[in-house]
DNA sequence: TAGCCAAATCCGGAGATGCGGATATCCTCA
DNA sequence: TGAGGATATCCGCATCTCCGGATTTGGCTA
């Protein structure tokens, strides 16, 4: 008999791991709510545009994340993991998040402020 | 408007950092099953007893579980978590863990191995 | 009270993590 | 091709976290 549990708690421990920081936590709040580039996330987020790189590539790293190019702009989308108890806890969580009209009306916000959609 | 999102991710972040450890979350998984004491634990995490005590106190300090002496012996159990966001996280967490039936049997041989219960 | 068991805390060290400024890379457009 | 914006990475530093051995604390029983 092994002396760890018999199933395998690391790939939701690396995902609570990325999640259990207030920033990254922020980061999915918002991404709950739309895909974002990061110049949104920078003034969202109100932090230094290298913080904000590395948060990101720390839930990408994670698996929480991807990203897509658009010319000079880069933008992040939330996905679901690969794993299917990461992916039923990501996917309560983001669900709470989305509920958030605040949020929403946050995010609707960025969203004319920078990037390739802002109003010029 | 202020720069931080309108609504306060920290309480969550605090429980997910907790969470976000594989030691921490085996113990979870564990008490998802039943209420243990340290004893228990120690034997079926295989880990020095300072070390099993020292991440029970911070899932203590987290709102996580708490400590019930009997005895010579402290029973941990899993709590709900004050906040309402939290509270759902983890509840189906330890909904999912529970349905685990090897950790069901783990549990089950742990109990009758020492504590308060054991067979003499 | 002495001895013993369970559990919590202390200790020092090794490694991880977060940070912001500076720099590098990638892309677009004139 | 050169300038400039957006993003990623590098850097040094401070702080946090985890670890296991040793010690301390609390409670039971003889």
């Amino acid at each position: 008999m092994p002396a760890t549990p018999p199933f395998d708690v690391r790939p939701l421990s690396r995902v609570l791991k990325a999640l259990g920081d207030e920033t990254r936590l922020r980061i999915v709040a918002l991404l709950s709510h739309s895909e974002l580039c990061v110049c949104h996330l920078v003034r969202g987020l109100a932090l230094p545009q290298s913080s904000t790189s590395r948060h990101l590539s720390v839930l990408k790293a994670a698996g929480l994340v991807e990203a897509r190019r658009d010319g000079t702009w880069v933008h992040y989308r939330l996905v679901p993991p690969q794993n299917a108890l990461c992916r039923s806890q990501v996917r309560a969580l983001v669900l709470a998040f989305s509920k958030q009209q605040a949020l929403s009306h946050t995010v609707a916000k960025l969203l004319k402020s920078c990037g390739p959609g802002a109003r010029r």
